[in-house]
DNA sequence: CATGAATGAGGCTTCATTCAT
DNA sequence: GATGAATGAAGCCTCATTCAT
């Protein structure tokens, strides 16, 4: 009955509804993960009633996949919009860096969000990963036929590299909540032009 | 009131049902997630009644804390197994990347554990990684100072190198169910190695 | 994190609803002790779910501290009430025993609670006799003051009176669940009479 | 199969853990209360094992009837005992007074024991007070018959007295932890001697 | 005599969801 | 569109009691 899950035929009213509703979800998920995080506390936080959650949204599962989604199409456009027009791999992998580490910056509970999904739907959390990986393996795998970079197995180290922007993130933004200091950016991306240029062995 | 948390005092058949529930606990939160498992589930997976838990373990929390503490130590300790002898630090990190992946091949529950871990008690999970970082951290140094490596910023380094792991962990062992594959893992030893020697810039 | 423990804002089938829960609440705790007394019981005697009683309180102890303070107003102004008017000390004893039973023929289940309150929370309990002492303490001191009475320990009478009087209520009230008869009233208010005009030793 | 209620038939060694059982059961039913204390907490304040209540106990509630009943005979006694040789009703009232608050401030505990009866077994409570109440009144009657007080309602009177008793050794010996201040019993004890001999009206 | 492991019923509380207004 | 009352399943935990040793 309820539960409209696509923006269409929302009043402006509504829209306004789902759109405080959905930043409650990120705050109060993000904050108190998602199993903690109860419908009554993200209608408080999002000043309405209890029952109108469920105008909006099927179920509190929905909501966490929305966000999920939201969280990947947010991260995938400013990234990609932070290395347009960049041509050299190495210019790209250091925006790219700084632009996911400013994401984290600006919404931190979106990225707690995707943290979680590990224990809430597996297949989600993966396919935020996988999706991520093979575009990211793409760009690894066109700069190294273009000579730019050593041979690698494309999917290990875009998967290596993930790693490292994400326990990066995590040290300095998630748990200090800055950006790491400029040392610390400038030596990892070192590391990393380095590792890319290693000789097969 | 009960909860005989301390193994003191244990007769040999208390000892057995203990270390049942423990089996069956990192079992069931390590599949099901923390929030998820329910006491009733881990009983029944440990073949005992409900009230049997709480002869052993003050809370569901306290079992949680237990088993991240088991983590810590029996990784810990295989890792220093590992490396044991070894002088080159590169030989090191080879060594500690295989043990590492061996663990999580041998507990992926166990290790699953600690990431559960973010949302269940943040320090908990922040001092799990702090201290490993630390003892990282520590190697690193050291190799640094003897010129094995290019000065880096050693923490940076270290949360690096735990993210590069982390991930391809991640990626093969709980998500395939197997090692990487011995192409992967050589592509990755060598994209760290080249990126340990990293040009200052 | 529900609880609408203060009135504000309930629909009138609300009221009516924390109405009911209050009222099962003194019946099922009057009757059957504060421990014994199950939320199972309340709702299932109030007509509601389960989960509704945690709609309008917080837990089972807050409705017994709500009915402690409801039952230490109401008899306060019951007293109030009876001996508004009245200016010799010993009509006002005597019409303050009368209300005082009255009040526990009317309410005996209530009246039950105050007395579990010892072994639920204890400065609860005493407050209660506490604040009752002192007004009547400062009744009696005075009634002496203008020698009406002879000088005795204010403090020491005041609980001699109430101890007679719950005796008395206990006795006849809530064993019989009728008044005390017209001669034991009478008999006690001259013991009492009598006793206040005791010659110092 | 077990409990031996009666003390027949044991060793010393049994004789022994039976009373340390029953001190124990004294002590933490009267300071937690009937339904919060557990077998757990007086097997451990006895120093023995929780099974070994079984042994001696037929259940919780066997020793809290137990408890009552030593209650009531050690007062009894104690009362007994204080007033032999006095044939002054007035000395009697006084003596088994002093008798009563020291009886209590020897045994708190086990005083708040039959406080609490009212909710565990208000038969066993009742028989308690009908019980005293009774012997009480027929020390009044005996000494009205004799003229020394003026004819009142015998069983009203013996209530009227122990409620003040009552609540005198709970304002100042279970509230305060030692005897009311020597004023204050002789100012009771002058209000109930005039009490006595009040004017029938 | 004594132990301590094991049980399972039952209690309090939370919370996603439904529904009538 | 929005509300808030109501629901009931399910979860964690306690505890008197039993039993094999």
């Amino acid at each position: 009955m309820p539960a409209t899950d696509t923006q269409s035929a929302l009043t402006p009213r509504g829209q306004r509804t789902r759109a405080r509703l959905l930043e409650a979800a990120e705050r109060v998920i993000g904050e108190t993960g998602y199993e903690r995080a109860s419908i009554v506390e993200i209608t408080k936080s999002a000043g309405v009633a209890q029952g109108t959650f469920y105008v909006y949204f099927e179920s509190k599962y929905a909501v966490f996949v929305q966000l999920v989604d939201t969280l990947g199409e947010t991260l995938r456009q400013e990234l990609a919009d932070a290395v347009a027009g960049l041509s050299s791999r190495l210019e790209i992998e250091t925006a790219g860096f700084e632009a996911f580490l400013s994401f984290i910056e600006k919404h931190p509970h979106l990225y707690k969000v995707i943290r979680q999904a590990e224990f809430v739907d597996e297949e989600l959390y993966r396919n935020y990963y996988v999706r991520l990986a093979q575009g990211y393996a793409a760009g690894l795998r066109k700069a190294m036929a273009e000579g730019e970079f050593t041979q690698l197995d494309p999917e290990a180290i875009a998967y290596a590299l993930m790693g490292i922007f994400d326990f990066i993130g995590m040290r300095w933004v998630l748990w200090e909540g800055q950006l790491p200091p400029e040392e610390a950016r400038r030596d990892v991306m070192a590391f990393i032009a380095s590792g890319l240029l290693a000789q097969p062995q």
